[in-house]
DNA sequence: GTCTATATGTTGATAGAC
DNA sequence: GTCTATCAACATATAGAC
């Protein structure tokens, strides 16, 4: 666990730090006590600044799905074919999990256990289902062969995209490469 | 929680009860407590049959890792051409994920914070690493594309096959259909 | 804003009667 | 083999001095 800056601490960026701890060691994991020495300062200094260990889950919670349902807002994913749509954000959303990859990591990992972290999957549905919809619209206009199920392939779309925070680290990848090889396993397959 | 069967417990039923619990809460968030009330026992007469709660987690990942290394044993998985040796792979990795779902999924879930997650992490790396030597020995052949980076073409393969465990649940979906719509999926991508 | 000290609950695990 | 009762450790969270 590395130390961060000193503070004025904000709640965003205790959050930063909480996040940071959360990818690492997952969140039931990580204990209040490891948090604050990860913001170098002691417990009760950290519950000065923050309510309490859900209040950081629902703050990371609030930042990924800030950035997902980012994407779906573009006019690029908004207007035209189904497909060029879905294209776009495939594209956008690797840059996003990209950049916010701890948040989204969180998001990815909930399992529903607190009412915060149903009301959390309850909009990740809501952004699942829109690339649902949009799948079954290529499929409907002929784009996508129609042997394909649309819920089936809508999910292992998400899947491989989603599957990114496994593995994806900054910095030792480059992004647009990175998206430029999503989009073309999506959409091309592996045999092209 | 839905109670087990009663008696007599064996270790292998009681890591079953166990994987169960651990899907639906997660590791960390599922008490001994938790476990032995679905078992049926109380918790003491739970720690008469079972060391504690990393055996539990020993004896799931066994599982998993077991039905994974024994794909990569077959036959068809060492005999052939690259690709069609990780064609086959890859309709039987569903297979196992369907069957062992409990299991697989607690294995990719894992953060290495204790001493047996490590070593189930070290395994799995193992497994992984086969999948990509193979993505390596098709790139070499030409069966895929030149352009295709293999190491990460390897880890958006598994990223999508093993995304099954975020949705699939048994007896909601037809198994065979789904390794279908998986091989095509990954070799042929959505647009076939 | 930070600290030491502590309240309060839950956890994994045991002791020992039956 | 099962139970009630309990332990030590650790969790989240708070009180109150400085």
């Amino acid at each position: 666990m590395t130390r961060a800056r000193p503070g004025p601490y904000t709640l965003d960026s205790l959050v930063e730090v909480a996040a940071q701890a959360f990818l690492q060691r997952g969140y039931d994991a990580t204990s209040m006590e490891d948090l604050s020495r990860a913001a170098g300062i002691t417990k009760s200094s950290f519950y000065h600044h923050v309510s309490g260990k859900e209040a950081l889950l629902r703050g990371a919670l609030d930042r990924a799905l800030g950035g997902l349902f980012g994407v779906l807002a573009e006019p690029a994913a908004t207007e035209g074919r189904p497909v060029d749509r879905l294209r776009h954000i495939v594209r956008r959303q690797v840059e996003v999990l990209a950049t916010e990859l701890p948040y989204v990591t969180l998001l990815l990992r909930l399992r529903g256990n607190t009412e915060t972290e149903r009301w959390a999957l309850g909009r990740r549905r809501e952004f699942d289902q829109a690339i649902a919809g949009l799948v079954r619209e290529a499929a409907d206009d002929g784009s996508v062969p129609a042997d394909v199920d649309p819920v089936v392939a809508a999910r292992l779309l998400s899947g491989t995209v989603n599957s990114l925070i496994e593995w994806y680290r900054p910095g030792r990848v480059d992004v647009p490469a990175l998206v430029d090889a999503v989009e073309r396993q999506v959409f091309e397959g592996l045999l092209r």
